[in-house]
DNA sequence: CTCCTTGACTAATACGCATTAGTCCGCGTT
DNA sequence: AACGCGGACTAATGCGTATTAGTCAAGGAG
């Protein structure tokens, strides 16, 4: 009878009240009990039943927005990529770290919300992209380039932010990364057992983080090794023309038979150190010792496995949903380095007797 | 002296109420002027210029909850695959649909929700798990398998749903897909172009909407251009045992100058076709033409194209999420068909003269 | 000097949920 | 007989915004 407009036609997700009504109580007994009953009222069992049963007829689900205005939470969590998270081409995307944020989230009962901020944002650049992230009760961040004024403004606020990548100039904004200093370091030392003495690290021009700590671990290593000599680290803003045949045979003449390139998007020091030794008439790993301190470029992976260490991707994304979720609950979030796997490859081997 | 709780203590973000204050206005009028006066109420500029000016100084920025909830529209899609979780290797299937799914979803200013078998499902086992879509304002769904009977129940709600892929089985569900029959009716009409008499389909032995459509146009294009004959389909459970270098021979002597490998997952079908035409010492496209229905697998990249279509995942992804915003606003979906492109290749050239 | 207009705003309310402060009833106490 | 008390719920309210109905002067028409 009041049956006729009732619920099932109408459009839409059902509210609690409709949930209520169906089982004959009050919106307020079936808020609390699908929240849990945390403020532990007492509730006949049998009420509780015919609330859920009822829920679940209808399928209801909570609305994230309503919840999140009631100050209460959504258990979602966000994701927002300052470049589009699924660019058309693969190697930029940050496809692998989702697959592990998405594990940990599911894991711990959250679902995730893909902002689309950045790719389409055709209009925006306008600020206030970043802010439709309230809407989830924490946020992971990734990206080269971070609009930093804006994600400032959002840690200040106590909003709960973590980034996929070290992030230090950003005061207070946590952050889990992979160990580059550590994973480097490794590199060499693997390489100076092999014998080499003079081992050079070939990096683009470019001053992201992830440059940084492995020049530093690369540094460090040689130091440690008791391998300081001349500067061994060569920046090129343009790998392939400046990691020549004809440059690379100077250094062999001088004495370097180890070459490290750094990964990057591109891969263009790691295609210019593989064109300049073959262009050379050299091979590696008999003649010189080549690593990468990264993945090699999806496109290159017919080729032998480079010598050198992998990011462990999906685990930095689990991490980051730690951190995350660390901030949400404890306030506080854990250690935020993630070790990278060594990778022997085939591309370096004993150095050889010159 | 009210001032001492003031809004500049107070943590969190000001409010429009607090703008309202500073402006000496309503709320109403702040919502109004913020809101870009989209109902045409007469304001004084001096008003409007206040407003914004208050906001600019307090640093104002809507909370999207508050906005999604007045709204009643959260700008949410979900997207729901039935793989466990989301595939680990980008090269998989999926991830080009993603691609468009993201742009489109972005140009349009939805935010995208992803679920997957396992955080939809995580403690309440396999009932209900497909409910949890309904956080978003519809959903997206993709994979070779649905639970039919959980969708079912979604769409009979009036749940707005989009299949990407055909799916005319449940009556109801929206999807897109892309237009296979005309595909495969091209490419066989590319063949009886080159001369071929007798053409081969090599299909995996399942009963996908994806393989049945191929079939269909395979076989109308085959009698359109007269070269029905001897039963030109072979079903292969296991493609790599059965089309074997001595069928194909066999089939060769015959008369069959060309045969059409479906696409699936694995691409058994393809390879085993590459396989047998090498193993029986022919050479293709000069002694046979090979086409294959859809993209090779992603390890044969380095081989020849192959004769054939591609796929426009990208775009059917951007399709699906048209037909979904469709729904949302209009209550109905466009045309649900994608033309896929033709892709001249290597593998096929004209029918060799016997 | 009333009776509309028009201009310029504002009060009230809805959105869906969580929470706080009750209400109501039946049973035992002094 | 008035009182308290625990059990079992519910009414009312708040969160921040968008909208829908007003309100209230100051002019002009009649």
């Amino acid at each position: 009878m009041a049956e006729n407009r009732s619920a099932r036609v109408r459009r839409g997700r059902p509210r609690q009240a409709e949930v209520a009504r169906l089982a004959g109580v009050s919106q307020t007994t079936v808020s609390v009990v699908l929240g849990g009953n945390k403020q532990g009222i007492v509730l006949h069992p049998d009420t509780t039943a015919r609330v859920l049963e009822a829920a679940r007829e209808l399928g209801y689900v909570p609305d994230p927005a309503a919840r999140r205005l009631a100050a209460a939470r959504n258990n979602l969590l966000g994701v927002f990529s300052f470049t589009a998270t699924f660019p058309t081409a693969v190697e930029h995307s940050y496809y692998p770290f989702l697959v592990g944020v998405e594990q940990e989230a599911a894991a711990r009962g959250y679902d995730l919300v893909l902002f689309t901020g950045s790719s389409a944002g055709a209009q925006s650049g306008t600020s206030g992209a970043l802010e439709r992230v309230r809407l989830a009760d924490g946020c992971l961040f990734l990206g080269r380039h971070i609009p930093a004024g804006e994600l400032r403004r959002l840690v200040e606020h106590g909003y709960p932010a973590v980034h996929i990548g070290r992030r230090d100039e950003l005061d207070g904004l946590a952050w889990v990364g992979a160990d580059y200093v550590e994973a480097t370091a490794e590199v060499v030392r693997q390489l100076a057992k092999l014998g080499h003495r003079r081992v050079m690290l070939v990096r683009e021009d470019d001053d992201a983080p992830a440059s940084t700590d492995r020049e530093r671990g690369f540094r460090e290593a040689l130091a440690t090794a008791g391998l300081a000599g001349a500067d061994p680290v060569v920046r090129a803003a343009h790998p392939a023309a400046e990691i020549t045949p004809a440059w690379l045979r100077d250094r062999y003449a001088e004495g370097v038979t180890a070459f490290v390139a750094e990964e990057t998007d591109t891969g263009a020091a790691w295609r210019a150190l593989l064109a300049a030794v073959e262009g050379a008439g050299l091979d590696a790993p008999s003649d010189v010792s080549l690593a990468l301190l990264g993945s090699p470029p999806a496109d290159l992976a017919g080729r032998p496995q480079p010598t050198g260490f992998d990011i462990p991707r999906a685990e930095l994304g689990a991490a980051a949903v730690r951190a995350l979720t660390g901030l949400l609950t404890t306030g506080e979030a854990e250690s935020p380095l993630v070790a990278c796997a060594f990778r022997p490859g085939s591309t370096a081997g004993p150095a050889p007797v010159h």
